[in-house]
RNA sequence: GGGCGGUUAGCUCAGCUGGGAGAGCACCUGCCUUACAAGCAGGGGGUCGGCGGUUCGAUCCCGUCACCGCCCACCA
């Protein structure tokens, strides 16, 4: 054995073994309880990076965890679609090659989107196994998948029936990059610094002007009307007269409605509905029309001056502002900074639209996840998600669920001539409403995060009533990062007590960010990306999981490749211990502890099974490797091996030694699953990853000399005491308490310290008002730590 | 604009329901006795963001201010 561990092989080595022994695979027939996570699907075309190398550590370990206490255990694994992602990637292939989706067609389109898939998509799966992730890799569900198009169809046809799917005109978020509409919770909102410009509307009757600010003078073109606060004193007298619409001409009329901020900037407010969601509500309140400038391409459009169309926004801004100067009606511009909303994916400003899409009405279903989370059957952690999730639960908006793109899962729509509507699984041979056979079907797609709501249990077979369904529904956890809470987790809620009737899972773990060591977003485009991959290289991914655990906490974390070289100073560490162990041969494996340190070390092993099993079962699993970390290092390693190595030669040492390693690599075993099965293949036939998880066990509490010895390490940590852990228990404490020669100085600083401890605490005895008020146990406490001390002060002489 | 979280050793972070400030790394000193490309033993270093308050006692509870970050948001 090489005295250095060299992860690299042996990692890869286990991997291939686990799944080819199909170790990682869940059997419905088998016998226990099910204990079930299902991973976030990836997107197909994504990469590893951080959120995912650290959500795939956080997940293996409590599987792993799960599957050695006997869970029939099942990590489902998958992809998602990934709608714009996706045919943004495929789009650009294109773009390459000098052609467009447009020019393929939409069939030919699809056919590019699945080689490409084929060719690039997916690669992400081969890295979760290089993590070590034990999924159930023979299940893998692409949200693409025939049978999963099917489940797809049923919610959106199941919702229709509910009465909750409605096809409206309203102002969606508009993305002229990408050319759908997103959602609310795809839209990133960002200050930007615009000018807001005071712009004069003449009366229609020549009697004077009103003035209103925007910052977007380019929909003045869209204007239908100009709105003030109906108790507005300023204004009341021009209620009901018109106004003229600058560039246009048009004559609009003044109007009074509560939703008008006086405060802002003259307290009127022009009305552009086509491209404002307030005024869009406005306008339909008072029935005025929704005329759209700008376009679906982001360029001017519509009923305006030739010379305006296809310019884009700005240059089209620039021109009316300049008309207004020129026309003596431009008041004022000042810069104004607010907060614009963009898309998250393209980064382009959103356009405000108002367009005819389809929704889902999202309250009926919100109210039950809102009873699951306030009843407690549904958790996240740390608690405080909670009320964050609930929050937006109970303030939740109809879900804009149509796009306009063509990878995805199609509306199950179908439009006759006379303009009905069918909805269904699959083609309906005529229309429902009227028989009419010419029926043409929606072209629009979903929203990717519609399938996504079904993925704990589309996954397993739905709307099949299959055994995996039955077995592994519902399940346990689900973990993912913060800004996924809406998009998903709340939405697999109420898909799963809507369509099965049940939550999806109890848990919802939301672990951390991990930020670039300056404190910004890890990022491909800020160039702040570290690639988990290269530390597996560097490290291995024992110590890779090891550290992101480590930094894996409720708060934001700077990454630092610290956390990970400890771990793997501690897969070293354990690889070194079972050498010593194993130089003299393999050995049986039996607690047969016959001293006190063999029997402290079982103790303390036992100890730290059942605070690491809180810890997991909490999902801390920084602690939970903190603690590991200190078991082998400290206890197991500096204290006990060095206390039984002149012992090593006998029979029934070794086969403590080898139980209590034993015990170690089991708890070791869901962190960092490679170095030790690589170990305990080295005096097992079995495979660690299936091997049952520790029992609790006692041992005689006899170790108080080994306890001694370790409190008098820490009672002479600032003497130069030189502490030799040899022999028997009654030696150990031998050695520590003398001094060696050159140590008295210091000793005498330690009698001084423990003086200045006896002082403190003989005076807060000595405060009655200590005594009196304290909690009774704080000052009988306080009385032991006395006592302790003037042991110790005698112990020094 | 609303909400949440953070501010603890040079760095990255722990500190549960208030009762002697911790870890890892870095730094320093010793020892190296062959399991450990290192290890072991020990050490220095912190007015726990500022200011008030509650309390016998505050890193911890309350108020307030200052920075930093995140989430949500239809004041053009």
């Amino acid at each position: 054995m090489d005295p250095l561990y060299r992860p690299q092989g042996v990692e890869e080595r286990w991997q291939r073994v686990w799944e080819e022994e199909r170790l990682y695979h869940a059997d419905p027939e088998q016998s226990g309880d099910a204990y079930v996570i299902a991973v976030p699907p990836p997107n197909v075309t994504g990469a590893l990076h951080m959120g995912h190398a650290l959500n795939g550590s956080i997940q293996d370990a409590l599987v792993r965890w799960h599957r050695m206490r006997g869970f029939n255990t099942l990590w489902q694994p998958g992809f998602d679609h990934a709608g714009i992602a996706t045919q943004a990637v495929v789009e650009r292939e294109l773009r390459k090659e000098g052609t467009s989706r447009l020019e393929l067609g939409r069939e030919a389109f699809l056919e590019r989107v699945w080689q490409w898939l084929h060719e690039y998509g997916g690669v992400i799966m081969s890295q979760f196994r290089r993590l070590g992730c034990s999924l159930d890799y023979e299940r893998e569900r692409f949200t693409m998948d025939d049978a999963y198009v099917r489940a797809v169809m049923r919610f959106f046809v199941h919702l229709y029936g509910r009465g909750w799917v409605f096809r409206d005109n309203r102002i969606v978020n508009w993305c002229s990059d990408c050319r759908t509409s997103i959602s609310d919770l795809e839209v990133e909102h960002i200050d930007v610094d615009d000018a807001l410009t005071y712009a004069r509307y003449p009366l229609a009757d020549g009697s004077g002007h009103l003035t209103i600010a925007t910052v977007r003078p380019a929909t003045i073109l869209a204007d239908v009307a100009v709105a003030v606060h109906p108790e507005d004193e300023r204004y009341g007298d021009l209620v009901g007269k018109d106004v003229v619409v600058p560039v246009v001409g048009r004559h609009v009329p003044v109007i009074a409605d509560a939703r008008v901020e006086r405060e802002f900037g003259t307290g009127a407010l022009k009305v552009t509905p086509g491209h404002d969601p307030i005024d869009f509500d406005i306008g339909r309140d008072h029935g005025l029309p929704a005329p759209a400038v700008i376009g679906l391409d982001g360029r001017m459009t519509g009923d305006i001056p030739d010379l305006l169309v296809g310019l884009t926004e700005e240059e089209a801004a620039d021109y009316v502002v300049d008309w207004l100067r020129q026309e003596g009606l431009l008041e004022k511009r000042e810069s104004y900074r607010h907060s614009v909303g963009h898309c998250e994916r393209s980064g382009t400003r959103i356009q405000p639209l108002a367009s005819l899409q389809w929704w889902v009405d999202m309250g009926p279903m919100a109210a039950a996840a809102i009873d699951a989370i306030e009843s407690g059957r549904v958790t996240f952690h740390p608690p405080v998600q909670n009320r964050v999730a609930l929050d937006w639960l109970k303030n939740i908006r109809p879900w804009n669920v149509s796009r306009q793109l063509w990878w995805g899962h199609q509306l199950p729509i179908w439009y006759c001539p006379d303009g009905h509507v069918t909805c269904a699984e699959s083609e309906p041979d005529a229309c429902a409403e009227c028989g009419a056979s010419e029926i043409v079907r929606d072209p629009d797609v979903l929203d990717t995060w519609f399938s996504s709501a079904l993925w704990p249990f589309a996954t397993l077979g739905w709307p099949e009533d299959t055994p995996a369904l039955r077995r592994y529904y519902p399940g346990d956890v689900n973990s993912t990062a913060r800004e996924i809470i809406f998009l998903w987790e709340a939405r697999m809620v109420m898909a799963g007590l809507e369509l099965i009737g049940d939550i999806p899972f109890s848990d919802v773990i939301i672990h951390s960010t991990i930020l670039a060591p300056d404190g910004r977003r890890m990022s491909k485009s800020l160039g702040t990306g570290i690639d988990p991959l290269d530390l597996i290289a560097r490290y291995g991914a024992d110590a890779t999981r090891y550290g992101l655990l480590k930094m894996s906490s409720t708060q934001d974390v700077r990454f630092s490749e610290q956390p990970i070289e400890e771990g793997r100073k501690l897969a070293n560490k354990l690889w070194n211990a079972s050498r010593l162990l194993l130089m003299g041969g393999a050995s049986e494996s039996d607690a047969r502890p016959s001293s006190v340190e063999e029997r402290w070390i079982l103790a303390r092993i036992d100890t730290t099974r059942a605070e690491v099993e809180e810890d997991l079962a909490s999902f801390d699993f920084a602690h939970a490797v903190d603690r590991l970390y200190h078991l082998t290092f400290d206890d197991f390693c500096d204290w006990y091996l060095e206390a039984i190595k002149p012992r090593l030669q006998e029979a029934d040492a070794r086969a403590t030694a080898f139980a209590a390693l034993e015990r170690l690599l089991t708890l070791l075993h869901p962190v960092m699953p490679h170095v030790t099965e690589e170990i305990w293949a080295q005096f097992h036939d079995t495979r660690l990853i299936v091997s049952p998880w520790l029992e609790a066990e006692t041992y005689e509490d006899d170790f108080r000399p080994v306890e001694n010895a370790q409190t008098a390490a820490r009672i002479y940590r600032r003497s130069r005491v030189r502490i030799k852990l040899m022999g028997d228990a009654s030696r150990i404490f031998e050695a520590v308490v003398r001094p060696t020669e050159d140590g008295h100085g210091d000793v005498e600083a330690e009698r001084e310290r423990v003086r200045k401890e006896i002082e403190r605490s003989e005076r807060m005895l000595a405060n009655e008002r200590f005594v009196a008020n304290a909690a009774p146990e704080a000052v009988t406490a306080e009385r032991e730590k006395l006592a302790q001390y003037l042991d110790e002060r005698d112990a020094l002489g």
